[in-house]
DNA sequence: CGTGAAAATTTGCGGAT
DNA sequence: ATCCGCAAATTTTCACG
């Protein structure tokens, strides 16, 4: 488990504001050629520290305005009912999140939905739906920041 | 608030697998020139649809390896405590989400840190410093998915 | 890690439907 | 209002030192 290169992170760093930026922008900004900057990249990508580039999307203007997070407690919560619900879970299309926890609850689950009628039926209908659900509580998002994670060196 | 079209949306739809795809790659994909889809794509960043793109990191192997949800209950639940607490929380170097709800907590907080020490260290010692925060339960995560988000035509 | 050159992409402009 | 072709500017990529 070596650490990562301080070149590595001020490259992360740099490039995390903006995954389209050019190598060239990134190597003016930490000061090494771009050719350098595109090697870091691709080792960064083959070793799975970058494990990909995604868009930050506005859900509300897509149909979706309201979001929540559900948390889910699984009965019994073995391997199986665990991976089972989590695969399950993943590919419904309200789903844009999902977190395996200790705690109170095994799952975390965030959506994004049309409306608070849309949510409840997801609720009600949908999750219910799995014979393994002991319980269920919604939170319903007034805000959500994602924050780039502090990269020091 | 007219809907997004059905162009935006296939463009969207195929960005979204990776942000840095070429213009002409998904252009070739959706059926239509580059240009469109430049023009487009440059449309929606204006718009606001998309909001930026990020990058897609394995913190555990940048000194991360333990992540976490922290539910946390603020007194008074007043917009000035609110605000100040999401601000003052969204700047700490263990942070990486913030969300703002209803239900048992006003917040759920996503940090990512070395270890189990850490933590501990996070929760009891820079948490709890904050007067207005009434109560805190923390959630291991075992396993976090981002899933994309279902674009349907 | 850098240089240099070739290949590929992005971008602005004008024009067609 | 939308979409495309074209060509210049920029960026990515690779062989080599």
């Amino acid at each position: 488990m070596p650490d990562i290169g301080d070149l590595d992170r001020a490259i992360l760093r740099a490039w995390q504001t903006d995954a389209r930026r050019s190598l060239r922008d990134l190597a003016a900004e930490v000061g090494v050629s771009a050719t350098t900057v595109h090697d870091r990249a691709r080792a960064l990508r083959r070793r799975g520290v970058v494990r990909g580039t995604s868009l930050d999307l506005d859900l509300a203007q897509l149909g979706r305005g309201v979001q929540a997070l559900i948390a889910v407690r699984i009965r019994p919560p073995s391997r199986s009912s665990i991976e089972g619900f989590r695969d399950w879970v993943s590919d419904l299309p309200e789903t844009v999140g999902v977190f395996v926890t200790s705690g109170r609850s095994d799952f975390i689950v965030h959506v994004a939905v049309a409306d608070n009628d849309a949510l409840y039926a997801f609720v009600i209908d949908r999750l219910t739906a799995r014979a393994e659900i002991a319980d269920v509580e919604t939170s319903v998002i007034y805000e959500h920041r994602r924050v780039p994670p502090r990269l020091d060196p």
